[in-house]
DNA sequence: CGAACCGTACGATGAGAGTCGAACTTTCCG
DNA sequence: CGGAAAGTTCGACTCTCATCGTACGGTTCG
């Protein structure tokens, strides 16, 4: 078992992912795997969130998001990297994680400049 | 109560929209909304559709769509006509509304040509 | 080899959401 | 004025789903 099994971008469905994407928890996920940008160890995904979780709980939405092809699972050796499936589902689905990512968890400042050119 | 209250769209977060779309009953009534373009009274919305509910339910679901800033509603007479806010939503949410109608119910034929045959 | 760690699998539990039926309000029409 | 039709509200039921604790498999390291 080296590698986990995940959709084809293209059998991935709308509903699927909306349902996916309509839990809180799942959407935290998301974004924080959206604003870490590589690939990163399930259980430090929600470190910096104030999401506090099973394990176990974890692993279950992490299945979830990978079977609506939200995200990838690779072996690292002892511990699972999980990276946000970005391209393909920008792909399939445009404009759903940039607005994701636009409209932050309680951040409404559409507007505000990065200012970092 | 002659208008029905709805919320800014400026309020409406993608939280609550996801939680509204997420369920099929509420998808299938955005889809015949889009595809119904007008104002469509509310009782004859599914009726293309193979979805059956009873008219309390209907009641419900419409309230959750239109709470989510998803839906309008429009006293006319004995009935309520509904409709989608198409471009307060796009304006909001850009490509939402579109990857919805571009995703139908069962059909994944993105690129299919209609065939005309 | 054995201990520790990461993640998964498997029930069991509890809260929330969808569904329905009935009663009520409002409006239109004969 | 009285009946019919459309929607809403309310209460109750059901069932899905998120959550947790425990047990298990696989991997690394001392």
């Amino acid at each position: 078992m080296t590698e986990v099994i995940e959709p084809a971008i293209e059998t991935v469905t709308i509903d699927v992912v909306l349902s996916a994407l309509a839990d809180p928890v799942r959407l935290a996920l998301v974004r924080a795997l959206d604003a870490a940008g590589d690939w990163t160890c399930g259980s430090d995904v929600l470190k910096g969130t104030s999401v506090t979780i099973g394990k176990s709980t974890l692993s279950h939405h992490i299945k979830v998001l990978r079977d609506a092809g939200l995200i990838r699972t690779r072996v690292d050796g002892i511990r699972r990297l999980v990276t946000l499936r970005y391209d393909e589902v920008e792909q399939r689905f445009p404009g759903l994680l940039t607005m994701l990512r636009e409209h932050g968890p309680a951040r409404a400042a559409a507007a505000a400049p990065a200012s970092t050119a």
